[in-house]
DNA sequence: CTGAAAGCGCTAACAT
DNA sequence: ATGTTAGCGCTTTCAG
């Protein structure tokens, strides 16, 4: 900036006028400092810039999920970017891989870099360290999950809601045995997911069969590793909830096509699949949408009590979840 | 910094020296400045930190892809950001969305920012205008794609060779009337790929058709659209070639199963379609890793020319690139 | 319309 | 083992 300053002939308090677009320039002047900016390749130091600028915004917002290779995860990432970008912001992402150890480095590295506020898929766990970060300015949101203990704006779909739903489709096509699939029961989505389980098959007057009940299934080998032990059973399932888009792809892996089946979450191909595949989708882009205008509303000032936000499901038939529970299964 | 330093009752230099863990600090004295600063809340400000620093790092690098929602993007930025984590890295995340002026925006936003570094999946265009940049020791590292007239490391693939070998392999099962669906074919992977299809015909005596090729499918109902017109000729194709992920999930939609198919890119569930679907792997994971940590490389002194690493590609024959040529067609 | 001085929070370099 | 001084690049404040 003093090189720029310089080579114009002006003060460094000009140019500074000049890269911020502020009136009170002469035209001239104004002109010559552009050249000079143009001749050095001059770019504005925001690190600086920032340290001055006390309680003035970064235009850094934080992003953490819980792995961005997830495609839920990755439409939710790039809907909320998109919404940053809008607002001439950039992204600080990161991934918590389901470990709060992890996801706590991730923030600090957040807050440490004065982000003006952060979009969390929350793991499980309490997130009362993030107090005294809310506290100094740093606005937070939750999306997909709810974050115990923090009183914050949360976008959320009613997955009990939506999985008693989708139960009560099956069991109105006659399944008794319906078997439910899901990764750590500790998240949040799952915890919820695996209630409507329950209290749909209550509402049926089924009793709950816990030996058709699995957890702890990350990556779609857990999965298909699970539906064959199930399918083994003297007594196998007639029907399977995948609590998730991972754990669905490794029920397919494996699952007869006799056997019905409804997913969590949309997924690519699902209706090429043989049957197509009936799911409960969740739109994550509208997510990461309305989490990012409401990160933003907070960061401009919206002081009004947190609020929760929850997005329609819709289930969508294809087949799967229609199939008939088999004569003598 | 000020208040830990007068409640610990140490001057800032103190202080400064704790919450860096230097050595030279009386255990009884660190032992009061870490009360201080946990009574307080206090966390270390990286941006002032950076700014008297200079010369040193900000821990912080830039991830460019064309848009996080594509899996093999999303596969991509997962494995570099994992790198970068090990590393005590953040990483800043934007898409270009194929867009040399978004680029070029988020770009700069990177550098403002006083990133270490950059990964790009850069879009086609010049991009002359890193040099200066690059000069003042911003690393630059490109991936998937090359970038012209920048002469820095990048992680790519044989397009060409593996497209040669798809095509060769459905020559081979008798076929002569080949489709090539792709993006714009401005993009370098594509562009690539394209003339990898055209040396295979050549080397197979097959004249082109240009007919038979269709460029500029951004989304996958285009591709659909694309398939269809191209069955309702009346000469239609018996093979396809899928120029990338997105497009075969379009084809995937309105192709008859009796046309041969080949996909670039892997695919979720490309073994559960039927028939399953042959594709050109590739290995996003490798390709992230490896752009990582040529990047970090460079960041910690490597001056060496740059190189391009060519990761291998692999052909999965799963079915549907071994269909035969329908006889008559 | 333009500039000089001060200082943002931190740390390098040099005392003590 | 601890403190003092100065200054990173910029912008706020106040004076011309």
């Amino acid at each position: 900036m003093k090189d720029v300053a310089r080579l114009a002939g002006v003060s460094t308090m000009t140019v500074s006028r000049v890269v911020n677009g502020e009136a009170g320039v002469g035209p001239e002047t104004a002109a010559r400092v552009e050249r000079a900016i143009r001749g050095l390749g001059y770019q504005r130091d925001a690190v600086a810039r920032q340290l001055r600028r006390k309680g003035q915004l970064t235009q850094t917002i934080g992003l953490l999920v819980d792995n961005v290779a997830d495609p839920f995860m990755a439409a939710f990432a790039s809907a909320a970017e998109d919404v940053a970008r809008q607002r001439g912001n950039v992204v600080l992402i990161g991934s918590s891989r389901d470990d709060l150890r992890r996801e706590r480095e991730v923030i600090a590295a957040f807050t440490s870099r004065r982000v003006d506020g952060m979009i969390l898929i929350p793991v499980e766990g309490s997130h009362r360290f993030l107090l005294p970060s809310m506290a100094t300015g740093t606005h937070v949101v939750c999306a997909d999950r709810r974050a115990p203990g923090l009183d914050v704006d949360t976008v959320i779909v009613d997955n009990r809601d939506a999985v008693r739903e989708a139960v009560g489709h099956l069991v109105a096509h006659g399944h008794r045995r319906i078997a439910f699939l899901g990764d750590r029961k500790e998240i949040w989505t799952l915890a919820e997911r695996r209630t409507g389980y329950t209290e749909a098959l209550a509402e049926a007057g089924i009793p709950l069969d816990p030996g058709l009940v699995r957890h702890g299934l990350r990556v779609a080998s857990d999965a298909a590793a699970a539906v064959t032990g199930l399918l083994a059973a003297p007594d196998p399932p007639t029907a399977v909830l995948a609590g998730n888009d991972i754990v669905a792809v490794g029920v397919l892996e494996t699952l007869p096509p006799a056997v019905a089946m409804i997913a969590f979450g949309d997924f690519v191909l699902a209706d090429r699949i043989s049957p197509p595949v009936t799911v409960v989708s969740q739109d994550p882009v509208a997510i990461g949408t309305t989490a990012a205008h409401l990160l933003f509303a907070r960061i401009h000032g919206d002081t009004s009590p947190p609020r929760t936000v929850t997005l329609p499901t819709r289930l969508i038939t294809r087949g799967s979840g229609e199939l008939p529970a088999r004569v003598g299964a």
